[in-house]
DNA sequence: TTATTTGTTCGCACGAATTGCAAATTAGAA
DNA sequence: TTCTAATTTGCAATTCGTGCGAACAAATAA
């Protein structure tokens, strides 16, 4: 993570300033582990600067993933998340809470697509889905009434 | 992929029917590999089918991904994309132009998240980023003018 | 065949997530 | 302190989807 002096250089080498807006979404950031989405940093952003601009928090966000100090990406649900962690880590989704958690996982660099030898593959991403431990607990209580059936079959019973 | 009689079957299992609409979204889908979105969709059978609803296409599909006969998935851009091949494949996306490829990668199921141990995983998907061979080459001649700075400067002076 | 029930399609309104624009402010250089 | 360029904001407009109710269609019962 850079520090506020570094992070203003670098605003400052591409022309730009570390506005206090910029500082504070940069700092909620890296407080922040759990891959927000931009309007829940707009909710924490405006808890200690009432009256920043949503609009603001997605610029913020925006500059930040073009410098390259920000990743952003997409797993359903709507809403870009995005995550200050710009060392080599991938994703597990619990598919039940929908929290998104950075795991390293080893291996993924031997990893090859066959189909695409006309690709010069830049990135490689690896996203687990599973269930976390505590949804896991809550869910063995209500197995056997509503996870027998298949999701088709609920849907249908449930109108 | 499931016959048409099959695909009958199937609706009807579940009390439902396979009508009109609901074939040709399915015979779309299995004719194109491009992972449509459903406005995508929703325009090829526009064109077949005069009339047909937007708010139908995407009623079929979320059924289809509720059947378990098609695959939904997110990797920005913001719609929703869709695949109806079912075996086990990953993706390829080409940074430039967009497009979607399935591919074959072996060595996925030995991958394991190490940070993530309380969870019980049941799905991994692998999302390959580069520039694809077309791309490339139109890349390479605004190489020295356009792709000697960085994004964030590029935009900077695009102002 | 006609009446009835049940499942579908469709249009429309609404909601969430973003982005474009122009006016009002503010940070920094001179 | 002054001035200029960079920023922040609010608001309108867009895109992607979903909820809902009315009009339709298909299968069934009478």
């Amino acid at each position: 993570m850079l520090s506020p002096v570094d992070l203003a250089a670098k605003y400052r080498s591409i022309g730009r300033k570390l506005t206090p807006q910029r500082k504070l979404i940069f700092a909620l950031l890296h407080e922040n582990v759990e891959h927000p989405t931009a309007e829940a940093l707009f909710a924490q952003a405006s808890d200690r600067m009432p009256g920043i601009s949503l609009r603001t928090v997605y610029q913020t966000l925006g500059e930040l993933v073009e410098m390259g100090e920000l990743q952003s990406f997409d797993i359903g649900g709507g809403a870009t998340r995005f995550d200050p962690n710009l060392g080599d880590h991938h994703h597990v989704v619990c598919v039940d809470c929908g929290q998104i958690r950075d795991v390293h996982v080893s291996g993924v660099s031997a990893l090859h697509p066959s189909g695409a030898e006309d690709f010069v593959i830049s990135e490689v991403g690896v996203v687990f889905q599973g269930v976390c431990s505590s949804c896991e607990k809550s869910r063995v209580k209500t197995a056997k009434s509503s996870r027998a059936k298949s999701p088709a079959l609920q849907a249908k019973l449930s109108k």
